[in-house]
DNA sequence: TCGTTTCCAGATAACGTTAAAATAAATTAT
DNA sequence: ATAATTTATTTTAACGTTATCTGGAAACGA
């Protein structure tokens, strides 16, 4: 099933002209009398021409076209960045062309080869959780590829990157949680392998290290798959309760960590925040409809996207190669609501 | 900034072939000898050769990308839809293309001329709350452009068409609301210009008939923006309550309305469900966590955007044009919680 | 031995577009 | 009047690929 569509081709024969006068009276060159170009105008509007972008791709030796590579769509942090990348895309005429990785390392690179075989100009990617070679975006890198990370970003890759400020985030949501007089805090982080879990772990040993309160190894507790599957969660739960003393209070280093652990709670009747206070990293739109309202640490998901794309747009079409790159750091917002 | 690939002219030139010979034996054609073909193959491998897409698009006038267009990548329906649309995309081999309405039929208009001017195969869209002209389908349809409408379709153009069981999944939620002993039962669907917000009202207004319910037009209050912008919710609400009788439970009728109803009660201080019960649609996965836990019905997004995909391709695969077309409806999942 | 088939490979054209080179016609300069 | 210049257009080539057509050599049959 097809479709066809007006070509210069069409144009030029109904006009007797040549496809080259057509293609440049279209495109107002000087070289071309008004009275040719008024009649190829009319005729190829009249006809409804458009042309052909993929041939255009083909010449220009660019697809205006960009990927992404995320985790999982149906997660409002990447759903909001999403957001943001598709309405400067589209601002600068670029389509968005969209891959999850499940947070499998496996997908991630199956989606990378096929992604890159020439058919996208640049690359949005937060790697998955699985991630730990990186050798599928250093050999795209080194060929000259522009690739942009954001939230979780790639520290041995020297490009452009966009991300929180993973440290004060974690470190405000903790010292939120000891100034509520919680003692015994624990932290659900994501693998340790990706540096956002590391910075907030960091974070939070800061803010105990601040307030005096010596963290406890048995206390940190990372997960996998940075709490997809609600399981994970569970069984880290399971630990830090038989910890003695009890976790009086849990922050969470990530969105889906943190409504996991939220659900685990509730199916073991755990009250939050009179048994367990709770924070975490979450950027649903939900949370004050929650119960209880969470306290939560909100990243800027669609303002990262938007940068981030401007960034890799930037690398695009730059002419020469670029060498310097930026690091942009955004202040996350904590939210305090009834959970802790 | 642009990075060279390998081509078939690198390797018929390197092996000292013709591209016609490089390419058939990459093609594994049967009129090239087997000691070329591995010689070919060899090379191909070591320099990392990955056909052009774009020159194979070009030649095959197909890009095997498909285009998508929704109100709102972050609503958890939307995103749930993409999820399972890019399932079966990216397994058949296809690019997936993502733009957002935000609820804008100029957007849909600019959208739809950009993605159909030919770098899309066919388009799945859930049309904005605020189309009304068709047009634009319409014109694409009638050139043969492959088209399939999910969620909130299009009656009066003849394609693939996946839905809910709206009627169904609104009468179960109203029915429930009145065997709970509701007696002043409320509706907020989305514009009426929708099929969806027709269908939904009317499967509400069957369950108050066949339960001797007399309905009132006041109880019916229609959002132009389906509830995206809370301002309209609340105004819808407030209306509601100056009523007499008041109502005493509402019927939201999409997500995004649920969720938003939930805000506005909440501002107001009503309580959920002793002052008014609240059953919606809503696609959310955090409902078993709000407060109150929400009775839900439920769609089947993933599998929604499964099954249009495949009948996309399977439009767009078709070798002569396809004249019988499916109307696909699947059972929404009411799902009963304390809300009601 | 000659003609036919089979095997393998090269040449050409095409997808739709545009940049560069070539040409033709008209105008200007000398 | 002729050369030089300008103007307006066409021709060619190219982006990377593959389908079709063409051709040469070896193998086979009569």
């Amino acid at each position: 099933m097809k479709f066809e569509a007006a070509t210069i081709k069409d144009i030029a024969n109904a006009l007797g002209l040549s496809t080259s006068t057509v293609s440049r009276a279209l495109r107002d060159s000087h070289e071309i009398s008004t009275a040719t170009k008024q009649l190829v105008l009319e005729y190829a509007t009249r006809i409804n021409y458009h042309p052909n972008p993929i041939a255009l791709s083909l010449k220009e030796k660019r697809s205006r076209s960009i990927g992404v590579i995320v985790a999982e769509i149906a997660n409002s942090f990447f759903s909001q960045a999403i957001n943001g990348i598709e309405s400067v895309a589209k601002d600068k005429g670029y389509n968005v062309i969209i891959s999850q990785t499940h947070e499998s390392f496996e997908k991630e690179l199956m989606t990378l080869q096929y992604l890159a075989s020439r058919s996208i100009d640049g690359l949005l990617i937060s790697v998955s959780s699985g991630t730990q070679n990186l050798e599928h975006l250093k050999a795209l890198h080194d060929r000259g590829f522009p690739i942009v990370f954001f939230d979780r970003i790639v520290e041995d890759l020297q490009t452009h990157k966009v991300m929180v400020d993973n440290f004060r985030g974690a470190y405000d949501a903790t010292l939120h949680l000891v100034n509520k007089g919680y003692k015994h805090i624990a932290v659900l982080a994501g693998p340790e392998n990706l540096s956002i879990s590391r910075e907030r772990v960091a974070g939070y040993l800061e803010a105990l290290a601040q307030s005096r309160m010596k963290p406890s190894k048995s206390m940190i507790k990372y997960s996998q798959f940075a709490g997809l599957y609600i399981n994970e969660v569970e069984q880290s739960v399971n630990q830090l309760l038989k910890l003695r003393p009890k976790p009086d209070a849990i922050f969470t280093a990530s969105d889906k960590l943190t409504t996991n652990c939220m659900r685990v709670f509730k199916a073991k009747g755990i009250k939050i925040p009179e048994d367990m206070a709770l924070v975490g990293f979450s950027n649903s739109d939900l949370i004050e409809l929650l119960h209880p309202p969470l306290t939560v640490v909100r990243q800027p998901a669609f303002e990262m996207g938007q940068i981030a794309t401007g960034m890799l747009l930037q690398l695009v079409e730059s002419k020469k190669p670029v060498r310097e790159f930026e690091r942009k750091i955004l202040a996350t917002n904590l939210i305090v609501q009834a959970s802790s």
